[in-house]
DNA sequence: CGACGTGTAAC
DNA sequence: CCTTTTACACGTCG
């Protein structure tokens, strides 16, 4: 049977959260912001409702700019309320796994859904459900969202992000190319900003310019596995099953009040974001391996040290881990002050040996 | 081959 | 002025 993929994208989910839940707010433009606490106004933004990206305030920019956007106009700044968020998030999780055969849920406001043998894999029908799926949202939550729907994730997600917000996008098979076609090699989603310069070096502006280009070349400059990569994704190929993946890690990364060099003071910052790793690590009941320290320098330069030690479920263990590494960086780059420091445990052990640690 | 560090990407 | 969290590919080293 013909296989199909919808994926579902909350509109300004962050934003359309708080809208919701404070009625005073409703129909003004919206900023949801990750203060870092430097300063007042120091951080990014994480969601601006539509009526805020019509001033050009977008997610990733600096609080500061945005403010500087808003000016005198109605704007509501708020922090971000995680916990709020997966609250919800949770419900309509549930509430999508109930429409589809198999669910993926990538992020808190975006999932994947096989939705073959309910469609029986016909696209009529497929879009039928999409619009079942869109109702009940809201209806449920009273949230609008955009879902793409193909042959694949790959071209479902795509396709979502065609007609926001609120939209509907079917992507038959025979249609893809057509779809991907004309879009800069931008858009596609997985080819990032790097790759996007690289291949304008090369003259390739479109998905259709990317696959009529010289192969040998594409393989020169990016070496095989990438150069399929980015042909399979201007093609609109995708193989990857709906399916929920086990997690791989754990991190937590935190701003520092000052730039600093001192160990003990940077030590501490760990300690302190080490509390919501813990319950993460708690929550999750994994054991890990590896413990990794990360270094943001005040030239916001990243580098990770980290170190592979025998299988533990403590946080504790991987603290004490944690400040050796830490003393590490600092001995070996003198004069280095940090901005950032996170911490992170991987390597996790699958489940069947987290048993026998548990017999102890 | 496992461990480690960096780069790229998306949210 | 410049947030957070996760994933994965790749190069290198021993």
């Amino acid at each position: 049977m013909q296989r199909i993929v919808l994926h579902v994208d909350m509109d300004s989910f962050f934003a359309a959260l708080e809208e919701l839940r404070r009625p005073e707010i409703r129909g003004k433009a919206v900023v949801v912001c990750v203060y870092s606490g430097r300063t007042s106004d120091s951080g990014a933004v994480s969601t601006a409702n539509y009526r805020a990206r019509e001033l050009g305030i977008k997610s990733g920019m600096t609080i500061y700019s945005a403010k500087r956007l808003a000016m005198d106009k109605d704007v509501v700044f708020l922090p971000v309320d995680m916990e709020h968020y997966r609250a919800v998030s949770l419900r309509i999780m549930e509430l999508l796994s109930r429409e589809a055969d198999a669910v993926e849920q990538v992020s808190v406001d975006e999932a994947y859904l096989d939705i073959t043998r309910r469609s029986k894999g016909d696209f009529l029908t497929a879009g039928k459900i999409g619009i079942k799926i869109k109702r009940k949202i809201k209806e449920q939550e009273s949230l609008t969202c955009s879902v793409g729907i193909g042959h694949n994730k790959f071209v479902a997600k795509m396709a979502s992000k065609r007609k926001k917000p609120d939209g509907l996008t079917v992507v038959k098979p025979e249609e893809v190319l057509a779809f991907l076609g004309d879009l800069p090699v931008a858009k596609l989603h997985g080819i990032g900003k790097k790759t996007e310069e690289a291949l304008n070096e090369l003259g390739i502006r479109t998905a259709k310019e990317l696959l009529g280009s010289r192969v040998d070349v594409l393989f020169g400059v990016f070496g095989e596995n990438k150069a399929k990569m980015l042909l399979d994704k201007a093609s609109g190929i995708d193989d990857e099953p709906v399916e929920q993946h086990e997690m791989q890690q754990i991190s937590r990364i935190g701003t520092l009040k000052h730039d600093s060099d001192d160990v003990d003071f940077v030590f501490q910052k760990i300690k302190e974001i080490s509390v919501g790793m813990k319950e993460n690590v708690e929550k999750r009941k994994v054991a890990f391996r590896t413990v990794s320290v990360i270094t943001i320098d005040t030239q916001l330069e990243t580098r990770t040290r980290s170190e592979t030690i025998a299988l533990t479920d403590d946080v504790e263990v991987a603290l004490a881990v944690g400040r050796r590494l830490l003393a590490g960086f600092f001995g070996e780059n003198p004069g280095i002050a940090l901005r950032r420091v996170g911490i992170r445990v991987s390597n996790f052990v699958d489940k069947k040996k987290q048993r026998t640690l548990g017999d102890f």
